[in-house]
Parts: C-alpha cells; structure tokens; sequence
DNA sequence: GTAGGTGCAAACCTTTTGCAGCATG
DNA sequence: CATGCTGCAAAAGGTTTGCACCTAC
C-alpha cells in the first residue's frame, strides 16, 4: 500500500472514531507513515518541525497516543523510561531482539510463539490486547567486536 | 529457601564481585527479599524507610541496579515511564500477563514458549542476555465487570 | 456556534548525579 | 586509611497538563 493511501485509511477511521482531521494531525501523521524505522517521540517532533514549524511537541505527544489507541502505531519501552514508535500499517506483527552492545533492534516473527501466547492467555480467561516480546543481548557483530563490557 | 538463606547468598554474591555489604544494602536486599509481590523503586524506599529511616531514595535506586546487574532482581518497564522489579531467587522465570483494567500481573510460563524464543535468536546469530515477554488485555474479572472503556 | 484541538510553558514523575562526609574492608 | 558508599538536593529526561486561543465540522 502506498502512503496516500495509508494517509486516507488514517483519516478515515479516526473520523469514523470522532476525531477532527487537522492540518498538524495529518502532517504527523504524513511523518510517522514516511518512516520505516522505530522512531521516538522526539524525532518525530524534530522531523515534522522540519516540514512545518506549526507543529508543537503537545500535539505530537497527544497524537502518538490516538494513534497508539487507534491502532496504527505501536509503542516500545526503550528500557531508560522512553519509548520507540513504529506504525503497523503494511507491515505484519513482528517481535523484537535488542543488541546492548549498539543498540540495533532486529525483527522476528514466529507463529508459533503467537500461539502459544493466545494458548497461555485462553487458559486464564485473558483476553489480549496487545503484547510486546523483547530479547535483549548480543548481536552478532557484536559478540565477535567484543564491544561493551 | 529461606529469608536468612537467600540473604547469605546474595551478600556472598556482592561481595565476591568487590561490592561492600553495607547497612543500608542489607536492608534493602532483606526488604526486597521478602516481597513476593512485583514493587517500584519508591515502594520499596517506602518499606525500607519505615523499618529504618537511614535509607535514602538515592541508595535504593543505587542498590536496585546492583541487584538487576547481578541477576537477583528484575526489572520490567510498566509502559509509562516507570518500572516495576521483582525478585528472581527461589522461582523460576516466568512471563507476564497485565491487565489494562485493573493493572493486576499475572504470571504463566511455558517452556515451549522460551525454545521457540532461543530458535529465533539463534537463527540470527544473536546471544540472549535476557528478555521480557509481556501480554497486555483484560482479566478474567474486569471483561465481566466492563470496567474501564 | 461549539466542541475539540493546539501551542506554550510550567508541572510531573521517575531516575540519575555532584559533592562532601562517612564507614567498610 | 583508601576507596567505595551514602544522603541530600538539584538536574535530567521524557511526558503530561492548564489555560487561553483557534478551527474543523
């Protein structure tokens, strides 16, 4: 799916959902749907400042979090009380493996891993929402550089 | 095992890594320690304090990141910011489940789960340090009572 | 016209840090 | 008796909020 097209599945649905489509909402929105990496609050912020300096860090702040709520992006805990963005439209559910050595993050998936969680969840009665899968450790090129400790 | 026992083998630890058993971190570590519950920082400095006011916020903060350093604590990010940290001596690892209407944790393990996680890491070269699994949704009890949205 | 959204700056909350003094090994 | 640890208070870093103004519907 091309961005236009993602922009307008946005639109749609948050309208469908009561919110007002403006002029700021659009252009963070424009902004997240750009980037194919994780990115935090605050580089979003700079990056849509860069295009339209009429775009504040309340509102980026406020629109991460509609759109967290509405689906489109989901958010990671970065371990130093921050948190990573990344959209999850045109792409499938992945997990993630964080390198401590340089802080790279690798994507993974498995769909037995998702079922066994779904199994885990049925058997206590809990319904998901959502879920985060976190390794962290080395990478490969890190094991080898011997880098950090 | 018991309080005394798990005392005595975390002081050895600490020291044998050239740390100092200090008064302060023997009542944090006994504090700590006797929580069989998931706890912040601050509630922890809350329980310290009360037995004996001669612990500082600071040395707690301090004393937790020794404790997670050498694998007698962990801590799990709690999505806003702040983390919660439970003990890991004397139960075996285990994943979470939390629920988004009442914030109860529960626990679940699955060994299958933790093969098909070494598989994947595995497959990309990468060594696990450690990691967290985390499943967010609504219990048992709050999808009956429709708390919440 | 009226909710709802925005910008600003200040508030917040958790965690970290500089520094002078203290206690452990 | 040297170094590591502590307490205090201030700083830091990320996020949220109060309020007056603005704008999409």
């Amino acid at each position: 799916m091309k961005l236009e097209q993602e922009l307008q599945l946005v639109e749609a649905d948050l309208r469908r959902r009561g919110f007002r489509w403006t002029l700021q909402r659009a252009a963070i929105v424009r902004t997240a749907l750009s980037s194919h990496e994780h990115f935090t609050a605050e580089e979003l912020l700079a990056w849509c400042k860069q295009k339209d300096p009429r775009v504040s860090r309340a509102t980026v702040y406020r629109t991460l979090a509609v759109l967290e709520q509405a689906g489109f992006v989901e958010g990671l805990d970065t371990g130093d009380g921050g948190r990573q963005f990344e959209h999850v439209i045109g792409h499938t559910h992945h997990d993630h493996m964080v390198c401590t050595g340089c802080g790279a993050i690798f994507e993974f998936h498995d769909a037995e891993l998702e079922r066994r969680q779904e199994a885990a969840a049925r058997k206590l009665g809990f319904r998901i929402e959502r879920h985060s899968l976190r390794i962290h450790g080395r990478c490969r090129a890190c094991q080898q550089n011997r880098q950090g400790s």
